[in-house]
DNA sequence: CTACATACCGAACGTTTGTTATGAATGTGC
DNA sequence: GCACATTCATAACAAACGTTCGGTATGTAG
């Protein structure tokens, strides 16, 4: 019942990790299974052992990518609250790091074939929101903080908080020289700030 | 020297906007010269008579979302200046009416390929540029206008609020039922009042 | 009318794709 | 040691791909 001479758990993320290489480097267009085998040095017939088809490769694909933003070694260690927990999620979010800029790299890729295909689509759709569900949470304790403005509503606040850091995702993707780790974190600040003083402000 | 029988330069346009339709509901990859072929009832022979290759394809798709997004019909006519006016700007990214869905869908689609392929990078790199430049040009106007706080870096505002908007773009077209139009514009006015409100703030 | 250039179809080409089947290793359970 | 299950390479397969090309129709130029 058990003839497990190699880790079939451990083989299959190995698997997976070869095609993480194969989307940072050539994209969700250059995914395919041959490319995925060569990355790892073995034949097709060890892919589909491991994953039934092309469809499930790419469906693991997004599944990690929500996962190993959450488990990015963090920025700093101690568990903030409030504002500077929120800060920390957004950048454990931006490409800083070489491996920031593959993850978001696959992540912005992602959304080409996410928006084609209804069952991703869906799956990524609830990821963006439990995504906000978290940057919600953590404006909702600034505000008891009184870190920010009380009365604005929180989830908007979730949804702008994602928005610019997502769009600074692309921008700095696409501009790296222009936007270098330090001058993103600077981006960041600043919006907080903004967040932060726009207290007095009415319709 | 000219023997014209059908116009060249619409016909061209004709496949132009059968890549369009194929690009708008199966995405860079579902980008085939068949799909396009069909899509406009005619036969392959035709595409790339007037397209060399699909290579060609895809760079004339990247050249007209550039242009496509400025010769919007524009929500509002009055040439404005310095803050409506970043907010018109802003407004005419956004996925407000289904042709505006469109073109960012493609749009946020492009970005797989062109991470992958370093000409398309180049041009989509300085694409972004120069709506930046755009942005600025419009913020330093409301600087001198005192709308916004003349302190702040212009470019650095324009980076925020290119960010911001690209991100609402990608959160409105996975939650289209969370974030409807009205909904979209009162987060860009609520993001707009931030800037202007943030002038009290230091480092 | 003759020559020629353009417009386009239809089909073929070689390649690459996802998928599936065969079979040889190599272990475990009894 | 005799089944049997797992692992994986190899190879085949049809389908779909980008590209190329011969052929036909239809116009203009002289």
């Amino acid at each position: 019942m058990s003839p497990a001479r190699t880790d079939h758990d451990a083989r299959r993320h190995d698997v997976s990790e070869a095609v993480w290489r194969v989307l940072a480097e050539h994209g969700f267009a250059g995914l395919t299974l041959r490319a995925v085998a060569a990355a790892m040095g073995a034949s097709t017939g060890l892919v589909t052992h491991y994953f039934a088809g092309k469809h499930e490769l790419i469906a693991h694909a997004l599944d990690i990518l929500e996962a190993r933003t959450r488990q990015r070694p963090r920025l700093e260690a101690p568990a903030a609250t409030g504002l500077p927990a929120l800060r920390i999620h957004l950048l454990d979010i931006l490409p800083l790091t070489p491996d920031g800029v593959a993850i978001n790299r696959i992540w912005v890729g992602s959304w080409d074939v996410a928006l084609s295909d209804p069952a991703l689509f869906a799956a990524q759709a609830t990821r963006y929101e439990r995504i906000r569900a978290v940057l919600r949470a953590a404006i909702e304790d600034a505000q008891r903080l009184g870190e920010l403005p009380a009365r604005a509503d929180a989830w908007r606040l979730a949804t702008t908080a994602l928005s610019f850091t997502h769009g600074l995702v692309v921008q700095a993707l696409f501009a790296p020289d222009r936007l270098p780790p330090e001058h993103q974190i600077e981006l960041v600040d600043d919006f907080l700030a903004g967040l932060a003083a726009d207290a007095d402000q009415s319709t």
